[in-house]
RNA sequence: GGCCCGAUGGUCAAGCGGUUAAGACACCGCCCUUUCACGGCGGUAACACGGGUUCGAUUCCCGUUCGGGUCACCA
């Protein structure tokens, strides 16, 4: 047996399938021509983060426009930085918003699907597979620096201002004998695996980015870290194995991976397989003292998708605004195409911008108003229920004490063909509805108004209001009660002449609108006041006509 | 610092050598209107800078500046 083979031997002693093997368990995808296979591939190390969401967004998108596949990958390999709950969690976010995977890693133990498994702390003999046969083919050889070492070369480089890594005559252990390195392993001494890198950093490489076009590179020379000395494998080379393995056509990621790619390709190239189509997201900035900067989950309450469910955002508002984000011409199609879903958006990557974008909360506060506004009744309803149980219990209780008036609130002025847009999100419900549950304790009198005529008008209303009446007729009451108070019934009249009267019937309607609700501006008052109950418009009505 | 990428109003963005340089958000004004909201109309506001190439550059090339990314046994 050649010293390699006993090497290989033993590093791995488990491993006795090869490539070959792999190759035949996971076949090429059945897929119709132009079908394109893809996948978000998060690190549990966090709670779900919106440059997640988008980035696992714009992949369900483009499998959806190919009747491709979107699977789920669950990217475990650092156990130092993972974060309890944080897979769960980010399972949760995609489910929650509409990103339905057609296979993956779903729960401890549960997966679809006949590409798996699809949690990288599961797959470790397959990795091992590939790393045995890259050392026998002399493409990979185990390094025992310490980091210790490592930074000592380090600091040598930037001395010498040098590029840094390990690489050439810095890759100290590349040069051991596979003799040596035999014995260093039977001595005990850790290691990792390297790539020994074929690479020239004089000569380059170019591959075509969906997103952002051709990119030319050098080549990378670097004997990158193939599998940690724990045995699990980095990044780099999960991502190399397994998005060929599980026949990945498409990997579409965040842009910080663009420096990478170097590596990546040449990995696929050691592997003998076919790299798959990169498309590097740009991803969404925040403003920062005039600058720009990535959306920090640190310093942005905004980043964590926690964020929009606690503002009692719907998924639906921040889904569109993500859409306007990714591919421009989004909004001007789903205003030719309201209520159609999104899936049937002609979704390309190639229309999606280079640069970042940077938040913005107000777009996404128009966005939602728009979802807001065309949602009915029983939609609003039952969403601001379940916001207010997570989210402001106080309210809540408020909220189911009478299903029936908490449902009428909802109903005011919806389903119109001139919706409302005045809520962007759950949260500002408490205060736009609180005259409902709270009388007034301030009225916004109309200054004009002297206060002996306000209380005309709150003394006689009374006797002429009708709970019955619709609200053509309720404000033709309101008119007919003018005259006698020395106001116009008419608007246009009242312009006309103004010194003629105290004022108009706008005037009166809001009077009984402050006395009623303690504001100047509401929806429909008619309705608020046949939900309110006449009981209930008469208390209001005297308790604010004795502040005068 | 090396290597990549980028730069159109405050923000998101169309634009692919000749345009009055779209549209959306925000902002302002007017109209409609019982308030508000909706809707309609209008307005303020942009091609980072310097060189080329060209009859002609926002568009192509080079440089500068600025912004972003990346240089781990993290992803």
């Amino acid at each position: 047996m050649s010293a390699l083979q006993e090497l290989a031997d033993l590093l791995f002693p488990d491993v006795t399938e090869t490539p070959e093997d792999c190759e035949l368990r996971y076949p090429p995808r059945d897929l119709p021509e132009g079908a394109r296979v893809v996948r978000i591939a998060p690190s549990p190390t966090g709670y779900l983060h919106l440059g997640v969401l988008f980035t696992a967004t714009v992949n369900f998108l483009t499998a959806g426009a190919s009747k491709g596949v979107f699977y789920f990958r669950l990217e475990d390999t650092d156990k130092k930085r993972e974060v309890d709950g944080g897979a769960a969690d980010i399972l949760a976010g995609l489910r929650q918003y509409g990103l339905v995977i057609d296979e993956g890693y779903e729960a401890p133990g549960k997966e679809s699907g006949s590409y798996g498994p699809y949690r990288q702390s599961d797959r470790a003999s397959l990795y091992h597979i590939y790393a045995k046969s890259l050392l026998l083919q002399n493409l990979a050889y185990p390094c025992f620096c310490t980091p210790e070492e490592l930074d000592a070369t380090r600091a040598v480089q930037e001395e010498k201002k040098l590029r840094t890594g390990y690489y050439g005559e810095y890759a100290s252990c590349r040069a051991l004998t596979p003799e040596q390195a035999i014995e260093k392993v039977r001595a005990g001494q850790p290691y990792v695996l390297r790539l020994r890198s074929p690479g020239d950093e004089s000569r380059r490489v170019k591959f075509d980015d969906v997103i952002k076009g051709t990119i030319e590179m050098p080549e990378n020379d670097q004997d990158i870290v193939l599998l940690k000395s724990d045995g699990i494998p980095t990044y780099h080379f999960a991502h190399a194995v397994d998005d060929h393995l599980m026949r990945t056509t498409h990997v579409i990621r965040g842009d910080e991976w663009i420096a990478s790619v170097p590596i990546h390709l040449q990995l696929f190239r050691v592997l003998g397989v076919k790299p798959p189509k990169y498309a590097h997201v740009s991803p969404i900035m925040k403003e920062d003292n005039g600058g720009k900067r990535k959306l920090s989950k640190r310093k942005d309450p905004e980043a964590a998708v926690h964020f929009y469910a606690e503002q009692g955002y719907p998924a639906d508002s921040v889904q569109e605004y993500l859409l306007t984000i990714a591919n421009s011409d989004y909004e001007e199609w789903r205003r030719r195409n309201p209520g159609v879903p999104r899936s049937a958006f002609p979704f390309n990557l190639k229309k999606m911008s280079v640069s970042g974008a940077l938040f913005d909360l107000d777009k996404l506060n128009d966005v939602s108003k728009n979802v807001i506004a065309a949602m009915d009744t029983d939609t609003v309803t039952e969403a601001v229920l379940a916001w207010a149980k997570e989210q402001n219990p106080t309210f809540y209780e408020k909220l189911i004490a009478d299903p029936a008036f908490t449902h009428g609130i909802f109903a005011i002025d919806r389903g119109g063909p001139k919706p409302r847009k005045d809520l962007s999100r759950w949260s500002e419900v408490p205060e736009y509805t609180a005259y409902f549950f709270e009388r007034p304790t301030e009225y916004p009198w109309p200054e004009q108004l002297a206060a002996e005529d306000i209380r005309a008008i709150l003394t006689a209303y009374p006797a002429v209001y009708d709970p019955a009446q619709d609200k053509q007729a309720w404000f033709d009451t309101i008119k007919a009660l003018c005259p006698s108070l020395g106001f116009c019934p008419e608007i246009k009249e009242y312009k006309k002449q103004p010194d003629a009267y105290k004022g108009h019937a706008g005037d009166v309607s809001t009077v009984i609108r402050v006395a009623v609700t303690g504001r100047r501006n509401t929806p429909d008052l008619c309705g608020i006041m046949s939900l309110l109950g006449t009981d209930e418009i008469i208390a209001r009505l005297n308790a604010a006509a004795a502040t005068l």
